[in-house]
RNA sequence: GCGGACGUGGCGGAACCGGUAGACGCUGGAGACUUAAAAUCUUUUGCCCGUAAGGGCGUGCGGGUUCGAGUCCCGCCGUCCGCACCA
């Protein structure tokens, strides 16, 4: 061996040889125990990035341990290739979106590669490709069949410009966040999946996900929001009446308005005659959804003159407002104000001058007369409630409840959060919705046997707007039905669509249908799934929808599509800039700009100070970023996979350091001399047994619960050990043992050593080395004195030592001895092979 | 506003069920090897007093429970994240 790891020429050799033996190909036939990793696929945006080498060096760990101890581990990686990006490339630099994309995944292919990750690479798909959105459109055509796919009009974010549809996020101070013009509402016949349907399964399902942070279950369950009350009617002055609904029957007594939304039915139709309440609501529209204006926002009430009876009073009339608080698309667009209860009701009332009157007892409180601008949201009794005195709030919810549907008024329901999922995207790199829409028979599924629906190659990005509604010919089909002139639907399926199912074709991709039952069910669910915390709600929430429905259908006997959920965090890196004045955004430096002195920074090109700003995500924008691959040809993979694991716990954010991988360049290289070195010598040295086993047993442990940086811990440990033990049979053992530990994080360096130490096969291959039992218990043990809680000395007592000889050598210490100055101690607690206590 | 997480040396972090705080890494100091540098090795590195032996103080702040608290309880302060006029 030479005497320094040269890991460009092992990582390709190794990288090789897995390739050429098909090492990590999975087995969908074998007799082992099944293990599905996997990690959250990428977006190809161009290159990896050092978030992405993180993220799939993590679940490399975890699937090349599995292998060792005995797993068939499914593996695999693809591309999650539809979007947006692809389009706004194609717009600005008038390239395809497709040649775009897959000149990205072959670069990034490589990338991955190079880091020599234990992937399935036979399995790899990218969802822009007919062969994965074929399928999905048959999904899409199941969904259909069984209800649970349904067409109607719903509000869009209209760039005028663009002619697009944007998502919220795109919308940026009412304005459209490429073209910068003023954004439009409009009414668009989309496509929705019902995933309300499955809001209560979604919901309860969370709570058998004990592999999961809790952290995530909860942003789903607080996304899925669930709240049950009391739908119920008000008649209405004019002769009608309106619907509200209320999650505090039980406050109904202190009731003293009620309140519509803008563009809820009454309030359009009093627009309609009257001028001025046609202004007030267009004066509600226009004010803002950012979070900074709803918190500002005044509270603005329009009285309509119309007053609503009491439910349980009909002599009690209360007005009906329209007010800008009240939303339209929750509940049923109307409430009734409780100002003592509600704080919004409250800031309103007293606005407007409205009666507020306490209904529960806050402490002592109880008179009607509520004071000040803070609402009681708290437990108590009500009171000023008539029939509901004294009753605690549960019970009168209840008895409102009963008593409104007993009286056929209301209703006890349970409204959501949760919307249906409008998938419709006005957008060509998207898979194409498989229906053909005619006059005549309207909607009207592509039979079967024409799918795929493949997107047309011949399309140009020049003027905005969807290509597909402008192709001379790709729209312009017969009706499957009729045979008439019909046409296509232009629109492509949301991209969260395409990765709600994806983990499941790699469980089982046939050519003829999206998977099969019975193989995709050997492998799923998702034995551990590792991404980013940003998609805690929707893509995890579809993906968990998605493999519901597949349930309901009977295509899939699988209720929760990952078992295990791990989110890593982020890489960091510092950033450095210079302030530009009041309202000019700041000019960033990449790091290579910049001369770093010992007090300060200082730019190359005109050696004036730079200012170090915080550790931030690595983005391009703040040119904080490194790349990966230059650092793998500087370092090899082995010791960028080695920082990745190193000192931050996988959960939180790893700042990207220059030292950081320095230092794990020097252990790949201190692992590498410690081999190098081998020599065979005679005699024991049970310490070293005992460390070595020791950890690879802690090792193991801490492989399964990811917490990867304290097995780097214990590493050093015995690499730090091995070092300073003397030549001995146990020495030599720790050193050839020492490989099969190391393997998943630096598996390049460890097949090295293995074939140099003459083992047959691949490390790879190889299992994890057996823990002896016997050595994992210490003979011996260091026993804490201390006295009133403070150390004093330690003692070094036989393992298991009865305690009153743990006492007796203890107060034999020469330093006990000393701080006791012959007085007897009041108390002596012992934990046997752990301390002894004096209280004195 | 609602919900949640987290505060440990110069830095990243470890510390199992309440039992020796600071493992391991990084940085810094001192030294060895070398003509020199790099690499490598040895040693040291929480703070304060002390030449030393030794002692005192220390896990955001203030209390409490306990023989014993980084860990449990109560109250503050700070940072970060998610949702947000959700009735």
């Amino acid at each position: 061996m030479a005497s320094r790891f040269n890991p460009l020429k092992a990582d390709a050799a190794w990288q090789k040889v897995w390739e050429e033996n098909r090492t990590f190909a999975a087995r969908d036939d074998s007799p082992k125990p099944k293990s599905y990793v996997l990690e959250m696929f990428p977006y190809p945006s161009g290159r990896i990035h050092m978030g992405h080498v993180r993220n799939y060096t993590m679940g490399d760990v975890l699937a090349r341990y599995r292998r060792m101890t005995g797993h068939e581990v499914l593996h695999p990686m693809g591309w999650d290739a539809f979007g947006m990006p692809a389009e706004n490339a194609a717009m600005e630099k008038g390239v395809h979106p497709g040649g775009w994309t897959r000149e990205n995944i072959a670069t990034m292919r490589a990338q991955l590669k190079r880091l020599g990750f234990a992937l399935d690479w036979s399995r790899e798909l990218a969802t822009c490709e007919p062969e994965y959105y074929g399928h999905e459109q048959a999904l899409f055509l199941d969904f259909l069949e069984a209800g649970l796919v349904y067409r109607k009009k719903a509000t869009v974010n209209w760039d005028p410009v663009d002619m697009t549809v944007l998502a919220n996020e795109q919308v940026i101070d009412g304005k459209g966040w490429r073209s910068g013009a003023e954004v439009e509402k409009r009414q668009l016949d989309q496509w929705f999946l019902k995933i309300t349907d499955f809001a209560d399964d979604l919901l309860e399902g969370l709570k058998s996900l004990e592999h999961w942070p809790d952290k995530v279950k909860l942003m789903q369950e607080n996304w899925i929001g669930k709240s049950q009350g009391l739908q119920f009617r008000f008649a209405l002055s004019d002769g009608g009446s309106v619907e509200v609904f209320t999650t505090r029957p039980d406050t109904i007594f202190g009731s003293s308005f009620v309140a519509i939304a803008a563009d809820h039915p009454i309030a359009k139709q009093l627009a309609e005659n009257s001028e001025e309440v046609a202004a007030f609501v267009a004066k509600c529209k226009a004010g803002g959804t950012s979070a900074a204006e709803i918190e500002t926002q005044e509270k603005l009430g329009y009285d309509t003159g119309i007053t609503a009876t009491h439910p349980f009073d009909t002599t009690w009339k209360l007005p009906v407002y329209i007010a800008n608080f009240v939303l339209m698309d929750y509940g049923v667009g109307a409430v009734f104000g409780v100002p003592a209860h509600d704080q919004r009701d409250l800031d309103f009332a007293r606005k407007y001058n409205l009666p507020v009157r306490r209904v529960v007892s806050e402490g002592d409180k109880e008179a009607p007369e509520f004071e000040g601008d803070e609402a009681y949201t708290g437990p108590g009794t009500l009171v000023n409630s008539h029939f509901l005195n004294g009753m605690d709030v549960a019970d009168a919810k209840r008895e409102v409840i009963s008593r409104a549907e007993a009286d056929g008024w209301g209703q006890g329901t349970t409204v959501w959060r949760l919307r249906d999922w409008g998938v419709s995207r006005q957008r060509y790199w998207g898979t194409p919705i498989p229906i053909i829409r005619c006059d005549k028979c309207g909607s009207v599924p592509v039979p079967r046997d024409q799918l795929p629906v493949k997107l047309p190659e011949d399309v140009s990005f020049d003027i905005p707007g969807n290509p597909l509604v402008r192709h001379p010919t790709w729209k312009h089909v017969d009706c499957p039905s009729c045979g008439g002139n019909a046409e296509r639907e232009t629109d492509t399926l949301d991209t969260f669509a395409d990765s709600s199912w994806y983990f499941i074709r790699f469980a089982s991709q046939p050519d003829d249908k999206p998977f099969d039952k019975e193989v995709a069910e050997q492998w799923l669910p998702v034995g551990q799934y590792i991404g980013g915390v940003e998609h805690a709600i929707l893509h995890l929430l579809y993906a968990r929808f998605f493999t519901r429905a597949l349930q309901q259908i009977g295509k899939l006997d699988v209720a929760e599509p990952f078992a295990g959920l791990f989110t890593q965090g982020m890489v960091t890196h510092e950033t450095y800039y210079r302030d530009r004045g009041e309202g000019v955004s700041r000019l960033w430096f990449n790091p290579e700009e910049l001369n770093f002195e010992s007090d300060k920074v200082t730019a190359k090109a005109d050696g004036a100070p730079v200012t170090v700003g915080r550790v931030e995500k690595m983005s391009k924008s703040k040119k904080n970023t490194v790349d990966p691959t230059e650092i793998v040809d500087q370092y090899g993979a082995d010791a960028v996979r080695w920082f990745m694991l190193s000192d931050s716990p996988p959960e939180r954010d790893l700042e990207w350091s220059e030292n950081g991988i320095e230092g794990a360049w020097r252990f790949v290289n201190r692992l590498w001399r410690l081999f190098d070195g081998l020599q065979d010598a005679q005699g024991e040295d049970k310490d070293l047994d005992r460390k070595l086993h020791r950890t690879i047993a802690g090792v193991a442990e801490d492989i399964d619960a990811l917490s990867f940086n304290k097995a780097v811990a214990k590493l050093y440990e015995l690499v730090n050990a091995i070092e300073k033990a003397k030549p001995s049979a146990s020495r030599a053992a720790a050193i050839r043992t020492l490989p099969r530990i190391v393997a998943p994080m630096v598996p390049h360096l460890a097949e090295e050593v293995w074939a140099g130490m003459g083992q047959d096969g691949l490390i790879a291959d190889a299992a994890w080395p057996d823990v002896d039992p016997a050595l994992l218990v210490e003979d011996e043990v260091t026993v804490a004195v201390q006295v009133n809680g403070k150390l004093r000395d330690t003692l070094l007592l036989p393992k298991g030592a009865p305690r009153e000889s743990v006492e007796a050598a203890a107060l034999a210490s020469d330093k006990i001895v000393r701080i006791l100055d012959g007085k007897a101690p009041k108390k002596v607690i012992v934990v046997p092979d752990r301390l002894v206590n004096i209280v004195a």
